[in-house]
DNA sequence: TTGTAAGCGTTATCAC
DNA sequence: GTGATAACGCTTACAA
């Protein structure tokens, strides 16, 4: 195989400046900080390099040194609004502890997940984040993740064997659902995310507990995490005697759920209280302003790359990481007349 | 160095197998798909690199074959909600091709920029797709790409000397302006983006384009690309005569529109008209539902990536790709009385 | 049909 | 201070 002339190499920068390869190499590494290069060799590397131009090959130092300063981020679907705040966060302290990201959607589908898994492991990537938690569903990796030594950090769910970041969100639903009691509220309709979610399934849980606290009969409705899921679920509620206040999953169901109730001829929060999850810039603008639980989605996503780097320094594993929610008080909720 | 033998390699399928590890390499490799591997060794290798959870090292894959198969995407932000469809459009169309994304969060910030165009190219990426279009700032890199035979994509802007794909803007926000004055509004204010964004320039232009064509006088204001930079300019505009119309120039400086009015006891549309750009799933859940042009934005990342792999395949530089937008018309425009 | 060995672009270990 | 050179884990002529 005739070498490539086109990229140019070490060799090409050392034969420019007149040394040997491990010069140039002494000259750029930081590892080699401490080992003195003359000052006039390294201004001829130094020439070389902006001569021509020269950038390192990641590829072949990755190969030597058993380290990609690369890191994979595994979550559902990035045009869910929820994550693009984390994914930001991941990639600000990532690129700032210089590690690359590689993004995989999922669309929880488990045949996707482990493609994008292998593939992730066949690029050797440092670690793995997983936010969305599906990642118990594949009985193979935690193996092949063990072989090639992948960190692993878990996002939104407890991490069994792995550090992992997440909110209380049952905890937050459970405070969520007891302001609406305080506030006089006994029809109060749940309107929930996906089965499949654990987030939703958590949220779901908190709810309940503060419904059975009160004694209260509990309306659930089950849909997706989205507009779409709001306003039908919420529409699915107003028949009959339509519930006082709706508790909703998410922020983007709220909104649903305000378009199903302006349809409907309720007025928020005169008629029908609404509360939100999630805190999306939106829940400001729309009116009434929604009262919402904040979730630091940005903060999750930096906290969880922090865990990463803490793991691949061989930090022993640590305690699962909770952060605080906290109720926004807005104008969509009112005392029950 | 010493052999690190945690990380199962070529070499320990060989020895598991009992071949060397080139009849390994032919097992796995596509290229010599034509190459006869007797049956029963091939069950040998597949058996062994079952038990032992073998995955082949891309990098020494990437460093002998001078390609890599991954790509970077470099956005401003992607928590700007215009842009996660458009990374997943990339990203699936990707992950179908057998590329991996790295994405990369510029901020528009220069540094920023060429600080993770550096760490592309040292990741000897096969391309990039820029959208959001800040790269003509970087004098430096276009001789690096070069070099190192990086293949380059623009979205959302006309690459001078690379393939790109994008909407008309200007043609796009003309007709939206032409359909409020064919209502018979007058005094149509446009809220546009930071002057930073060329997305926001063009649309800018066709506003001013179809108002000159009328002989209108129009009335603009600069703000942020969200919900506030739309709430601020609207509550600006309301002082004085307020005009009759509002075209923003994306969707979420609408949703901040709306907020305004409400707060100012404006009714849409009955006392002002509303066109807003992009076609966020929201649009349809705020009431009125919103009039607004749609942008196919999944769509334009799968062209991204399609064009990207057309220059990796070799193909000759393609014409620019016009994806076309659609006037969506919703309940938030009315004919002035 | 299978094995041997060179080479991809680095870094690190030794000499000098 | 600097230079050879082995090694990282693969693929692919070329030999056998």
């Amino acid at each position: 195989m005739p070498r490539n002339k086109a990229a140019v190499s070490i060799r090409d920068v050392a034969a420019a400046a007149g040394v040997s390869v491990a010069t140039v190499s002494r000259v750029l590494s930081p590892a080699s900080a401490d080992i003195v290069v003359r000052e006039e060799t390294r201004d001829r590397v130094v020439r070389a390099i902006n001569e021509l131009g020269y950038r390192p090959n990641d590829l072949a130092r990755a190969l030597l040194q058993q380290r990609t300063s690369t890191i994979g981020l595994v979550l559902p679907d990035i045009s869910n609004p929820y994550y693009p705040p984390l994914v930001r966060g991941v990639e600000d302290a990532a690129s700032q502890l210089g590690y690359r990201v590689v993004l995989c959607n999922t669309d929880r589908d488990p045949a996707k997940t482990a493609a994008y898994l292998d593939t992730l492991v066949k690029a050797r990537v440092d670690g793995v984040i997983v936010a969305g938690g599906n990642l118990s569903e594949l009985p193979g990796h935690p193996r092949v993740f063990e072989t090639y030594r992948t960190k692993l950090v878990m996002v939104g769910r407890h991490g069994l064997a792995h550090p992992s970041v997440r909110v209380d969100n049952t905890a937050a639903t459970e405070d969520a659902t007891a302001h609406l009691i305080g506030l006089g509220h006994r029809g109060i309709a749940f309107l929930g995310g996906p089965e499949g979610s654990s987030t939703a399934q958590d949220r779901l849980l908190g709810h309940r507990r503060a419904m059975a606290a009160a004694a209260l009969p509990t309306a659930e409705r089950v849909a997706g995490f989205d507009e779409h899921g709001g306003y039908d679920a919420a529409r699915s509620l107003l028949t009959g005697t339509p519930p006082t206040a709706l508790l909703c999953a998410n922020d983007r169901m709220a909104f649903g759920a305000y378009a199903a109730l302006a349809d409907a001829g309720l007025a928020v929060p005169a008629d029908v209280s609404v509360v939100g999850f999630d805190d999306v810039p939106m829940a400001s603008y729309v009116r009434p302003t929604l009262t919402t639980v904040a979730v630091p989605t940005y903060e999750l996503g930096r906290a969880a790359m922090r865990l990463l780097q803490d793991a691949l320094d061989g930090s022993a594993a640590t305690e699962p990481v909770l952060l605080p929610t906290r109720l926004v008080h807005r104008a969509s909720c009112a005392r029950l007349a």
